[in-house]
DNA sequence: ACACCAATGGACCATATGGTCCCTTTATTC
DNA sequence: GAATAAAGGGACCATATGGTCCATTGGTGT
């Protein structure tokens, strides 16, 4: 049998299918850890496994491999973080998100930096279509914050007049600025402290007083979140 | 007259240090647009009109040349943030400053991105001596910032209890994070939107009430900062 | 003036890299 | 089971790219 390859309309059998995934994982892998541009055909055979016509037969060009890595990336990207937030309606809940995504990002001590972010500055000068394609996502990803805020704030623990919105944009530019700063000084810390101080500002805004372990309304110092409570070791950097 | 080249005890003559300087400055620019991977050694040369030889004579390799680059780039970024921050002691300040390089960011509607940011996600898991230059450089960067949290402080704007070295780490991650997506968005609206989350935390944590015209003191939304007061228009993106 | 060395021009080279071509093998369809 | 199309192997190519070499010019110091 042979499905409909949606992209080109070719006809795709399933192992077609396969080698075509197997291409794109290992481009996606060799590009995460070396850059686009670092990265060759050749390297991707390689690791792949897969001859140059394979490559061709599926791809038009580099271009299209990467934006095929993009899409791959940020589909695995926006189903982690869909699980990740899908159901948070909570300020604890939104504090063991950043917990997981700290602690996930300590175990390489901040190298690589985040996948999509990553691809986004490299790519965003040079292939207007990729270009396009990261910054959709990236507004998926915040869509899924904004999202748990609507929800903090429909439950009524952030105030109605709260721009959801900015917030989550907020939230998103110090994910992806710590997630730099982080793979610059191969050092988790900066990441954790600037998305605690996004937190910090949103928990500030929080129209119920939080549970005694978590943050006081108004505190006035950030060391506080950095060093409490379900804290993993990840927050130190080793 | 000959001066002695700090970085490897050659002589240097003032025309020699002439075409070192238009090398560094042709490559720098080409890097910041086209990114440091996508520059030939080619380009470099026609863009500085000058040969080959002289390239070599100056430079170990792409990779001496990059790291020249680095500190180039950051000796200006430096220069900048030195001047526009060295003496800021006040909120109003800050905010001007924050206005400054949303306008300029503007100016390209968000493309190229920081000039060190760029060039320190693209160079950090490639070269490790630059990886090292650049995160020393964010250091000396971020210094600057908490130079004028500092001043807040022992003016008594801000408490004492205050951790200034998180709030400048924060503050640097929202800026980067915020060049990052508005150079993916091609808008300067999100790296707008960080900032002022960022600042309005700061704010938020001020002792003295803020002027009638500024932030009031627990406001809860961000809108009012990214429409109020001395906004240029640079905000709005276009 | 002379020795010396930096500065420069630019040809030349080895190789890496993206891309093309063609032939063989495997699967699908009727 | 023949016809057809997809899948796969891999040689081959043009060119881009980082890097080398050597000869020539120009400036500096004594």
């Amino acid at each position: 049998m042979t499905t409909l390859d949606s992209r080109n309309g070719r006809r795709l059998t399933a192992r077609g299918e396969k080698t075509r995934a197997r291409i794109v994982a290992a481009a996606a892998d060799l590009m995460n850890v070396q850059g686009v541009g670092a990265t060759t055909l050749d390297d991707v055979l390689l690791a792949s496994g897969v001859s140059k016509s394979q490559l061709y037969h599926h791809f038009a060009g580099k271009d299209a491999l990467v934006r095929a890595v993009i899409d791959h990336v940020g589909g695995r990207v926006i189903e982690r973080e869909r699980d990740a937030l899908g159901h948070v309606s909570t300020i604890p809940g939104l504090r063991r998100w950043r917990d997981a995504l700290v602690q996930n990002n300590a175990l390489r001590h901040g190298a690589y930096g985040c996948s999509l972010g990553s691809l986004a500055s490299e790519v965003s000068d040079q292939d207007d279509a990729a270009r396009r394609a990261v910054s959709q996502l990236f507004t998926e990803w915040q869509g899924l914050l904004a999202g748990v805020l609507r929800r903090l704030q429909d439950g009524g623990t952030l105030p109605p007049e709260a721009s959801i919105d900015q917030l989550a944009t907020g939230l998103m530019g110090a994910l992806q600025g710590g997630y730099m700063l982080a793979q610059t000084a191969r050092d988790v810390t900066p990441m954790a402290t600037s998305i605690d101080m996004a937190l910090a500002h949103i928990e500030s805004l929080l129209l119920i007083e939080p549970t005694p372990d978590q943050a006081t309304h108004g505190a006035v110092i950030l060391a506080r979140d950095s060093v409490r409570a379900h804290q993993s070791p990840s927050a130190s950097g080793s």
